[in-house]
DNA sequence: GACAGATGTTCTGTCGCTCAGACGATCTGT
DNA sequence: ACAGATCGTCTGAGCGACAGAACATCTGTC
């Protein structure tokens, strides 16, 4: 069900195997569904990420949050302020560090992402409706895994240098 | 190995379950090591996604294109201007429609698409450096499922109206 | 204690990218 | 033959991201 599509008659693509291919795909619609959930929420997606982390997690640094969320710290910066303005989350002085601040959700933000998450969850099993349960869930632990690994040895880059290591063994300086 | 990281201790954070979440983290990352490796390349991992489009699959259309790879048409026009000037892809006039023009790759293109694809796979493996062989393929494979899945069913939206039948049940006005 | 350098947050300016809309050319149906 | 839709292109406007500077504060060393 869901992806029975007689209309058009997708023509193959040889991009089914490409993991760029496929993660472009699932993370736009992942995308404009939760845009869609996230319509009235300061910040979208990003806005209810950044909620999650200040209601379940222990209190972070502003900075400590953008580089959670994969967000420049500048950009943190006004994403905050538009949450701050909503009532959902506030900026704690860190009692051991007075450069920084500590997000916290207020009660408002802890009952708007409980409502967030229950109808972002009926959107996300949709998208993976060409799953059943047992596969949904494999590709949930998967992601999880892959997604902690990267996390955990992400300190920036690393990519570059394994780039250097394989080498741009050829087409060097001609532009292709 | 490549996961051991004993310095700055990463804290534990709540959304390691959250789909949106672990997507963009692959998601950054993939675009990451992409964008190094297609540095030289016009349009960037995009453009290697035209490349293989063009060497691989029937001729296609470039609005057929634009919409497999989920680009607007008008970015389209210039993205395939580039790699046409780069010598890797052709426009070639359909003949059974003049006003479309079908995207096919040349000898050269070809060439480029096999070192690229080369060296994209080494640093895709490491990038699923937290899995083992076994997990990696069955990852693949789920993601290949749901986005054939996604793709088949696209014809745009379709999440509009899911979100609509959850209904947004709350805080409906009061923008939070 | 005094200092240099590093870090957290914010502000400013600039750049690139994306999308909406209009246009001409062409196809399709009536 | 005509109206409406579609393909590719071009233009303009707007948004978002990043670089850099500024200020406050921390950490280490002397």
């Amino acid at each position: 069900m869901g992806v029975s599509v007689p209309a058009t008659s997708v023509p193959p693509n040889s991009l089914g195997g490409d993991l760029g291919w496929t993660l472009g795909v699932l993370f736009r619609a992942y995308l404009k569904a939760a845009d869609a959930v996230t319509a009235e929420l300061p910040g979208g997606p990003r806005g209810r990420q950044i909620l999650t982390c200040a209601v379940r997690d222990e209190p972070r640094s502003q900075s400590a949050l953008a580089q959670l969320l994969g967000v420049d710290r500048t950009v943190m910066t006004y994403l905050l302020d538009d949450l701050v303005d909503a009532g959902l989350v506030e900026r704690r002085p860190d009692p051991s560090d007075r450069r920084s601040r500590l997000i916290v959700a207020t009660e408002h933000g802890r009952a708007v992402l409980d409502n967030l998450d229950h109808r972002l969850g009926q959107v996300e099993e949709h998208l993976l409706g060409g799953l059943d349960d047992d596969e949904r869930d494999r590709l949930r632990t998967l992601l999880q895994h892959v997604a902690t690994s990267i996390n955990a040895a992400d300190p920036v880059s690393d990519t570059c240098e394994v780039v250097q290591d394989i080498g741009v063994t050829s087409a060097r300086k001609h532009p292709y």
